[in-house]
RNA sequence: GGCGGAAUGGCCGAGUGGCUUAGGCAAGGGCCUGCAAAGCCCUGUACGCGGGUUCGAUUCCCGCUUCCGCCUCCA
């Protein structure tokens, strides 16, 4: 079976055939850094993660671009207002960027270009445009002339006579048509700008997407990637100006899903926003991963606290099959690292399902299935069945970057460093309650499981003698 | 005004013209346990409203209602 895909521009499943058979390109719009993360943005990392690692998993070899837009009018706005610099406000956010994808387990992209880096690139891609009157420069701007295109609109089912006219803020424009959009801005006093032959100014938003791909990935690449809320205007000028130019840019347009909270968008600029930071101090950041990843991504999630609850209950069962199995077999000599599983742990209906649009919430019922069969072989002593299980389990659930003991959540699972300190204090305790229960004075027993459990430290008693392990 | 998407059991969340009608969470019952916890087993019959097509629709068609996104910076 072969992957299947949801295009943006065709409004359908389509299957997924790349350019070049065995290599897939894809572009994925990251973050406009003019503040820190917030689940929305994550959400986003998430998904492509995991396309990503399926499309690894799948085979292929996959050239992962995801780019930075370090400078905007609300980055200047930023600067100008806490007296730093724009490139500090950029470089600020941007770490915290990286310290979010990193926290929730998303892959780095093999490059990360950031637009002021790419001027050079966009000049020209600019002198292409005007070249072929697609653009024009007016007053130091360029413009894109959308009317010079016959298919503008044509990815976001727009149509030109049906937009509304922009209320053009900047009364100074010289477009000549109030749709046409910008490609360069030119410099206004106090602001940062780099020289180009049409005066000295400074990236427009949509251009750098157009001269960074191409560059990186070539005039023609397999999926571009981004939120929902990008169809319009940006993709839709993301096209308009590379196929002017002649390239053929993406063939397949994959958008995911908005978080919602309280009924509405998730946004900076509607100051809803929940910060990744935030949550990851109420939640682990590889249960938060679950709870974004749970979902389809072209669904809308509308965030509440206790379906982030429910997810980290859900995910903890599928981390106590993990961690109790393999501590059973880790007896038995058994494989500690991903890299033993091969692909053929994979049940069929996981492939199946991932490859059918990514249907990440039917991939999880087949986990979630093989959990319970690798309890039941757990609880039966059934050493054989509880690691094919464990084998199955945990190879699915690195293809959603989720599998307990990988990085970065083993030392989660682990207890981090301190563990053999911790274990031998507590084993100190636990001697002490075998001992009581072995004299049936359960009050004893039940009083050290008490402060335990105080401590933040569950017990559970097992044939094998009890455990233990930290709950939050 | 234009374009696109969504309404599923207590909750989250898939999916399908009928067939055992996902999965998870929560709930109730059972097994296990000194008691728990964890786990396993069982129970729960839902698809916004009104028409239509059909032997049969939650699933297809039409209309309606409500909600969301985009048309302006946005993942």
């Amino acid at each position: 079976m072969t992957l299947r895909l949801h295009d943006t521009a065709t409004r359908s499943v389509r299957e997924f055939s790349p350019l070049q058979p065995g290599k897939v390109s894809l572009y994925l719009c990251g973050a406009t850094v003019q503040a820190p993360p917030h689940i929305g943005h994550i959400r986003s990392g998430v998904n492509f993660d995991i396309l990503v690692r399926w499309l690894r998993a799948s085979g292929y070899d996959v050239t992962y671009c995801r780019n930075v837009t370090d400078i905007d009018d609300k980055i200047l706005a930023t600067a100008k207002d806490e007296g730093t610099r724009w490139w500090a406000i950029a470089e600020r956010n941007q770490r915290a960027f990286t310290r979010a994808y990193d926290a929730l387990g998303c892959e780095p992209p093999d490059v990360e270009p950031r637009a002021t880096g790419h001027v050079p690139e966009m000049i020209v891609l600019m002198e292409r445009l005007i070249d072929s009157a697609h653009a024009y420069s007016a007053k130091g701007d360029v413009y894109f002339d959308v009317s010079s295109l016959p298919e503008y609109g044509s990815l976001s089912g727009q149509r030109l006579e049906h937009m509304r006219a922009a209320e053009d803020t900047d009364n100074e424009s010289g477009k000549r048509d109030p749709r046409d959009f910008a490609l360069w801005k030119g410099a206004k006093p106090g602001e940062p700008s780099w020289p180009t032959p049409w005066g000295p100014g400074r990236p427009g938003w949509h251009l750098e997407c157009s001269a960074m791909s191409t560059k990186y990935l070539g005039p023609t690449f397999d999926i571009h990637g981004g939120g929902l809320d990008l169809v319009f205007p940006h993709h839709e000028n993301e096209q308009a100006q590379s196929h002017a130019a002649g390239d053929g840019f993406a063939r397949y347009w994959v958008h995911n899903g908005l978080v919602r909270i309280g009924g509405e968008k998730m946004s900076k600029s509607l100051g809803n926003s929940l910060l990744v930071d935030a949550l990851i101090t109420q939640v682990r950041p590889v249960e938060l991963r679950y709870y974004l990843g749970q979902a389809h991504y072209r669904s809308e999630i509308e965030y509440s606290a206790a379906a982030l609850a429910e997810a980290v209950t859900a995910y903890r069962r599928l981390e106590g099959f993990v961690a109790r199995a393999a501590e059973l077999l880790a007896g038995d000599g058994a494989p500690g690292d991903l890299a033993s599983l091969s692909d053929s742990s994979l049940p069929a209906a996981f492939s199946a399902a991932m490859d059918d649009d990514l249907a990440v919430p039917q991939a999880l019922a087949i986990v979630h299935e093989s959990v319970r069969e690798g309890n039941a072989a757990l609880a039966a002593g059934d050493a054989a069945g509880t690691a094919k299980s464990l084998a199955e389990v945990r190879a699915m659930l690195a293809v959603l970057g989720l599998d307990p003991l990988a990085a970065p959540w083993a030392a989660d699972t682990a207890g981090g460093d301190l563990r053999p300190v911790v274990d031998a204090l507590i084993s100190v305790a636990l001697e002490q309650r075998e001992a009581a229960r072995a004299r049936r004075d359960f009050a004893a027993a039940d009083a050290i499981r008490y402060q335990l459990s105080q401590a933040g430290v569950s017990v559970e008693d097992t044939p094998r003698g009890p455990r233990w392990e930290l709950r939050s």
